[in-house]
RNA sequence: GUGACUAUGGUGUAGCGGUAGCACAGAAGCUUGUGGAGCUUUUAGUUCGGGUUCAACUCCCGAUAGUCACCCCA
């Protein structure tokens, strides 16, 4: 490997998809996409590129996050590549809310860019289902999106058991907070630690660092007295009346430092060697107000890819892999090429999938790439098949051989494919 | 951004301060219409740059890359 070639490798932190991995990719989006429909989600979509206002904040101008994708472009403005989908969805919504019809419920799975480190669960380029209920005040919306995430973790073949929904409320901690008189710096130092409570062995210690004794003592009263609240017991059970039963609460939930407002939530792997979290989401009221007019009250979840992929494999629930691909012609000679195509049409029209084998290697080479490919029919195409027009399909899977007219080949296909 | 660990054909792996092996994959051939196999032949490697040494894939330093953790996680 000399110097000046190109490396084959891709960019730092980013993927490649081989048909393999595109596969259980296409398989994870299928699975978010049943469950967003059942639920009555429409989906949309966007550009990658936003303008980096978006990203600032609103009292200085630096980018909120310094883990961007930016650029200039040809025009002098400044570009970003989306970081996270809730901005884009926030100026979508309030950019129409006069047109729509509210409660909204919109999925997309967007994929996002974050100039990070890359390490087991986190990479620079990761898609994300985006699933939110705008404009739905109550705890019935909170039930449902719960009920969505709780979805899509079984349409992907989890079990209760597998993982473990933890839910909080964001308002409890800001009375308590209001009652520690703590300053916003505290605040989110505070919110910061919590955060990371289940991740450390000195929470205590950490608190009496941020803030005073006083305050700190009053805290930690304040934790180990709220174990829950009126309103998560009811947003518990409201959820056991669904079938979501695997919901505990868990006043350690904070979410990081963000948006959230209300009730937020976790979801995590019970796995005890992959006790992290999946993902999760919650309640945020102050999204559209950068926008103008109104705030809109919105409510969802982000779920990565690379999490959900990790999830199921540890817990061995990624599906095999099936190419596209039914059948493979294989020819055996130039006529017989010709007369492969012509059949390969035939079969089209009958919604099979069908590849002609075009490498001109002889039948058994060409049988052992069909298998090497997984492709689970063959039929071999020569004179003999040329002149009497019967065909032998070959189930490669099993050796058993069907010998039938053209006609007759997609449906006994299929029927064998189930 | 900080730190730890790792780096051998395309892939997965041996090995030793003194000629780098093996398996799979790839290519060619034998068998010529059911042959998915077997056999033969073959292609291809010590990440890069310094240093120590008579001699470095091996030891040391640096770079690069990967992995993992911290940070962050919108």
């Amino acid at each position: 490997m000399s110097k000046d070639t190109l490396s084959t490798e891709p960019y730092k932190g980013v993927r490649d998809f081989y048909p393999e991995d595109e596969f259980i990719q296409e398989y994870l989006f299928e699975a978010m996409k049943t469950a967003c429909e059942k639920f009555g989600f429409e989906a949309y979509g966007a550009s990658v590129m936003e303008p980096s206002e978006l990203y600032r904040s609103k009292n200085s101008d630096e980018i909120v996050n310094e883990q961007t994708y930016t650029f200039v472009d040809r025009g002098e403005r400044e570009v970003t590549l989306r970081p996270e989908m809730t901005p884009t969805v926030a100026r979508m919504v309030a950019g129409k809310r006069h047109d729509l019809t509210f409660p909204l419920r919109w999925y997309s799975i967007p994929n996002c860019f974050r100039y990070e480190r890359p390490q087991r669960g986190r990479v620079r380029d990761f898609w994300q289902l985006n699933a939110d209920i705008f404009g739905a005040p109550g705890i019935e919306a909170e039930a449902e999106i719960i009920a969505l995430a709780h979805a899509v973790m079984i349409e992907m073949g989890a079990t209760e058991n597998d993982f473990e929904i933890r839910i909080n409320d964001r308002r409890m901690l800001t009375e308590l907070f209001k009652g520690a008189d703590l300053t916003d710096e505290q605040t989110k130092n505070v919110m910061q630690l919590l955060d990371r409570k289940s991740k450390i062995d000195d929470f205590d210690a950490k608190l009496f660092e941020l803030v005073s004794s006083n305050q700190a003592t009053h805290l930690l009263d304040g934790f180990a007295k709220a174990a829950s609240s009126a309103h998560l017991e009811s947003l518990r059970s409201l959820l056991y009346s669904m079938g979501v039963g695997n919901v505990t609460v868990d006043t350690s939930i904070v979410r990081g430092f963000d948006y959230y407002t209300g009730v937020v939530f976790e979801v995590f792997d019970t796995a005890p060697e992959n006790r992290r979290s999946l993902f999760g989401g919650g309640r945020y009221d102050n999204l559209t107000e950068l926008f103008g007019g109104e705030p809109i009250t919105g409510i969802g979840f982000g779920m990565g890819d690379v999490t959900a992929r990790d999830f199921l494999e540890s817990h061995d629930l990624l599906p095999n892999y099936r190419p596209a691909t039914e059948l493979m012609l294989c020819p055996m000679d130039a006529t017989s090429l010709k007369h492969a195509l012509t059949l390969a049409q035939e079969l089209r029209h009958k919604d099979v999938a069908v590849s002609v084998n075009l490498s001109g290697k002889k039948i058994g080479d060409q049988i052992k790439q069909a298998d090497k490919m997984s492709i689970p029919f063959i039929i071999g195409v020569g004179e003999r098949e040329r002149d009497s027009g019967m065909y032998t399909l070959k189930q490669l899977s099993n050796g058993t051989e069907h010998t039938l007219s053209a006609e007759h080949i997609a449906d006994h296909l299929f029927s064998a494919l189930g």
